[in-house]
RNA sequence: GUCCCGGUAGCUCAGCUGGAUAGAGCAACGCCCUUCUAAGGCGUCGGUCGGGGGUUCGAAUCCCUCCCGGGACGCCA
């Protein structure tokens, strides 16, 4: 562990504890329960509490008050800074700290700058997480937005909490869906020749195909219609998945989305691997034939039904090359591989995980994250999205309308198993009921302050030759402590997978320093309280700045 | 019918690996700019944590059950 300075702190307090409750005779310290120590919500209940005594309860076979107090009689408090330590409650030990403990939180904070916040959490291991992934057959739409959102912080907390993360998008370019793209691009470029050609049923009625079809004809005018059926299509669908695949690729640069793998359906195709996959399902002995066509006994893992492999005209569903993909994710030896998918999809899991584990492989590697649906609102209705007419607003449009850091803020800002409801209004508004300003103009406002300093001679001094007893108020203690939390923060929204809990956290920390910012003035006349002071807020602004750049949220110098 | 996700303040949501009087934003109402950015701050109002059982020192949190909302249940992808 390269524990930071709070958390050094509070294992100092749990050892005292520890020892306390061993030199009182209550448990030695091999069979102490775990017990908790936290920041209690309620400040009057000191800085930090302990439900130990609680937890003593049954070893002890005394009630909780008493239990606590033998512990407070025994502690050594010179151990750990502990000013005082009080019995409430039902048996809670709440201790009052010598504040300057949490003086060294600036030193570390400055001194790791835009590492500030990183964890050895993750040890390395190697985790894939697969997102986005959508069909190259239209635009991305609000709900790949969601996922790009909320799959690009999740990777990057994993990152910084010391995951070794790889980021992968698989690419539909193999299925039916291939073909109907070709066909809805033929249709509009006949409609666009003038000709009355009506698109497939199932067909792409997005913008997009419209727009490639127009370009087509302004590049090669009817020639298309000469070629033989055979290459005509085949061109067509090249043609379709190329511009597809190039669009959705700028829209997610745009929204400052990479991926290091960009796994394509079709190399499974051509490196054998979807055979390969279903000749190792096959030797599993959980495949059989009924009816024509080959089924996978995924009941036996817990599946719903059994799910056919190759119907009865000898192509394969879409299950068979995905259990293929998904295998060979196994054989790329990742520690963990997470999925991002869409609400919609959900039923899918138990067939998928079925599959791998048929094949052997731990089903407990593999983590399908749901991400809940996304509900546009505009003037306060809900607009409709309608994939049929092609009239759902896409990631484009969204971005052209509200603007990245926005859309990256509102959509990181829940967790994923909450329905999201978007209101436009909200996030174009640049009013103080619109929480992504609020973040962003703390950073702002500091940057300010810097400049006025400078203006005025005064420089940051190394942080060693800082007075930092200079910073007594209760608002500084609090800045101070919550940017002592951040390690800890970041730990937990990896663990959890739940990187909304870092928006929670730097908009507490935005309110924190906006309320401090207002009853304090930064630059005074006492020069080294100024210095204490610009070092506090340097620190404040590099913790807001960190955890904005996690979520892909721009911080800016000036508002 | 089966499965998944929700149900917490008027609205949108945190909190859910059990802890002290349940939190935030918005909305409503009232204050604060001769002060480093008022895109800000301070305060008031607002709750049967969907209902009912259970587990225990303690339940919004865990278990059971019912109700409501959304989604998924193809030899489509």
């Amino acid at each position: 562990m390269n524990a930071n300075v709070l958390e050094k702190m509070y294992e100092q307090v749990k050892a005292a504890i520890a020892d306390a409750a061993d030199a009182a005779g209550l448990a030695a310290r091999e069979e102490l329960p775990a017990f908790v120590l936290e920041v209690p919500k309620d400040k009057s209940h000191g800085d930090l509490a302990t439900n130990a005594a609680m937890q003593l309860t049954k070893l002890a076979k005394r009630n909780p008050r008493q239990i606590a107090e033998a512990i407070v009689a025994h502690l050594d408090t010179k151990q750990a800074s502990i000013q005082s330590a009080e019995i409430a409650g039902p048996g809670f030990i709440n201790f009052r700290m010598d504040k300057s403990f949490l003086y060294p939180v600036i030193g570390e904070a400055l001194k790791l700058g835009s590492d500030y916040g990183r964890t050895a959490e993750g040890g390395g291991k190697r985790v894939q997480v697969e997102f986005v992934s959508a069909n190259p057959t239209g635009s991305l739409h609000l709900g790949h937005a969601r996922g790009a959102a909320v799959g690009d912080a999740l990777c990057n907390v994993l990152d910084f909490a010391g995951y070794n993360v790889t980021r992968e998008y698989y690419i539909n370019d193999a299925g039916k869906q291939v073909e109907n793209l070709a066909v809805s691009i033929e249709a509009r470029y006949r409609q666009q020749l003038g000709q009355n050609a009506e698109m497939p049923e199932d067909g792409y009625y997005g913008e997009d195909i419209v727009g490639f079809a127009k370009l087509l004809v302004e590049q090669e005018g009817d020639k298309l219609l000469e070629l033989p059926d055979k290459e005509r299509f085949a061109f067509f669908r090249q043609y379709g998945l190329e511009r597809e695949l190039d669009k959705i690729k700028r829209d997610l640069a745009r929204f400052r989305v990479g991926f290091d793998v960009w796994y394509s359906e079709t190399s499974l195709y051509e490196s054998g691997q979807v055979e390969e996959g279903l000749a190792a399902l096959k030797q599993s002995g959980h495949v059989y034939e009924e009816e024509g066509a080959t089924w996978l006994s995924t009941m036996p893992f817990g599946d719903d039904k059994n799910r056919v492999l190759v119907k009865n005209d000898g192509s394969y569903t879409y299950l068979t090359p995905d259990i293929a993909y998904h295998r060979d994710k196994y054989n790329r030896g990742f520690d963990q591989m997470i999925n991002i998918w869409g609400a919609d999809h959900h039923g899918y899991i138990p067939r998928v995980k079925a599959a791998m584990e048929a094949l052997g492989n731990d089903p407990k590697k593999l983590t399908v994250l749901i991400a809940q649906m996304v509900s546009l609102f505009q003037n306060g209705e809900k607009m409709k999205m309608s994939k049929r007419t092609g009239k759902a607003v896409t990631m484009e449009d969204l971005m052209d309308e509200v603007g990245v850091d926005a859309i990256r803020y509102f959509f990181s800002m829940r967790s994923m198993d909450s329905h999201l409801d978007f209101d436009m209004d909200l996030a174009i508004s640049t009013s103080n009921e619109n929480p992504v300003f609020y973040v962003q103009y703390a950073h702002a406002r500091i940057c300010s302050v810097f400049r006025q300093a400078e203006e005025q001679g005064l420089t940051l001094k190394s942080s060693d030759e800082l007075d930092l007893s200079k910073l007594t108020s209760e608002h500084e203690f609090d800045l101070l402590r919550k940017i002592g939390e951040l390690p800890q923060e970041v730990s937990e929204a990896a663990s959890g997978y739940a990187p909304h809990r870092l928006i929670r956290y730097v908009y507490e920390l935005a309110a924190q320093f906006h309320s401090y910012y207002r009853a304090e003035r930064v630059i005074t006349e006492d020069t080294e309280q100024s210095q204490a002071r610009l070092a506090l807020l340097a620190a404040v602004r590099l913790t807001i700045a960190n955890v904005l750049r996690l979520v892909g949220v721009s911080a800016p110098e000036r508002m």
